[in-house]
DNA sequence: GAATTAAAGTGTAAAATTAACACTTAGGCC
DNA sequence: GGCCTAAGTGTTAATTTTACACTTTAATTC
């Protein structure tokens, strides 16, 4: 890897706006974020770590959209992600934190300069990628979201925001395509739901109602060397799946 | 009123950053949005003005939501509104209309800075709040949804979408409160949600659910004046309404 | 190899909700 | 007095939701 040189790469960066990317995993039992190492520990009691969601100032010549890719990829080597916008952040006091202004002399061309951040989610399979820190990300990992470690900026109200969002989402959209592997249990998929929904289902409920859409396709395949009766696999069914994110939905239970 | 001199307000304004206000009202049968007139005729054939969202640049020391209820405020009057932000915007050459940075030339210290912009939106009783345009707004009016005028910059696709959302939105949250008049009748609301909707309802089955979420109190009175049976007045009951808004709810019909 | 453990898988009945549908009423207007 | 317009009102069938408990299968343990 390259050492980093991180001033002179601001050419072309406006010093005013920044993208920021919350990436939700699941790993079978529990949501998890991708954090970045920014490589500071807090001088308090603990020598905690500080992290901080993959983000940077966005370039001059490329939407937002755009910036949320590149930024992404830039830190973390994630590609091909879908992102969604969910809301900006702009708190004129948001990066005056003084370990996090520290950092900012660190790495930013104009560290006092005023910042609003737009930000992003995805929902990924954390299994199907790999990532490649690079950048001024020491390290890239993932954090279970219901312990997370200290985190710089605002970003902790950012990921509950994008949280919020997440449970909203899945009560009106299906979820879980996004998240899990190729083939997956419904026991799984009900798993999955609780994480993100915080609550328990009632497991025949759950399967009817899920089954009842139809974008489920039921494998030959089952679990092999699970200490009690094998799952059945399922996959997605892609067309399906999207038509009925298209389609008006609300899920109860 | 005072004539504007608009560069020589811009101290303290971030060049990179606005924010832009999608206030929709409801005349009882049409969706309307309010709009500035931003005093420029396309030369083109036609003549016709464009008008544009009451918005502009944010100060260095006021966070998003407060830009928002400022902008509102000094370009029409509006005060305390509650703005909800939806999206931001920022395709770099979403200024970069001939029309467009024309005006900006006019009204901007730096016309050419890039701006991203965070939108907000907004649902008021028209009848309930005077306009009064000043600054670099000529005139604030409002224009029915379904037949909007020429807009500058990218504020069709921001009406757009914050449309988008009103529907999304109406769908899961009871809305109408903050359209509808003091005291109106259950036909006013069916004809509010069929505008947001741009869907036809069943009468006997809107009464029921609605009147079934028990935030509609009926009155005495009825109508008066009117070429047939009139129809009885309903209030909302404000804690119950805003109970239901936080619940779990699903439109359907 | 019998007993234990753990999650998978499966059905039903009562209650609630949704969907479809048409006639009578009250008041102004001509 | 007749006409026009929107208000107001109930029932039935179909669908959806909710609550709820026992059997099955495989690995593990002793």
């Amino acid at each position: 890897m390259t050492p980093f040189t991180p001033k002179l790469t601001e050419a072309g960066l406006n010093p005013n706006v920044s993208v920021d990317c919350v990436i939700f995993g699941f790993d079978g039992e529990r949501l998890k974020v991708l954090l970045i190492d920014r490589d500071q520990v807090i001088s308090a009691k603990g020598d905690e770590k500080i992290y901080a969601l993959p983000g940077n100032l966005i370039k001059e010549d490329e939407n937002l959209d755009e910036a949320a890719e590149r930024v992404l990829f830039e830190l973390t080597g994630l590609e091909d992600i879908f992102l969604e916008q969910f809301g900006s952040f702009g708190d004129p006091k948001r990066l005056t934190k003084e370990h996090d202004s520290q950092w900012l002399k660190q790495i930013r061309a104009h560290p006092e300069a005023r910042v609003i951040t737009v930000a992003y989610y995805s929902l990924i399979r954390a299994d199907q990628y790999e990532l490649h820190a690079s950048g001024f990300a020491k390290d890239a990992i993932w954090h279970d979201i219901e312990e997370l470690p200290p985190l710089g900026f605002d970003h902790s109200e950012i990921i509950e925001s994008a949280l919020k969002e997440l449970k909203f989402k899945s009560k009106y959209q299906p979820i879980g395509f996004e998240l899990l592997p190729e083939k997956f249990t419904l026991g799984q998929l009900q798993k999955l739901y609780e994480a993100i929904l915080n609550i328990e289902l009632d497991k025949r409920n759950f399967r009817r109602k899920i089954l009842k859409m139809s974008f489920l396709t039921p494998l030959k395949e089952k679990q092999i060397g699970v200490p009690h009766k094998p799952a059945r696999y399922y996959t997605f069914d892609r067309d399906k799946y999207q038509s009925y994110k298209s389609q008006d939905f609300y899920f109860t239970l």
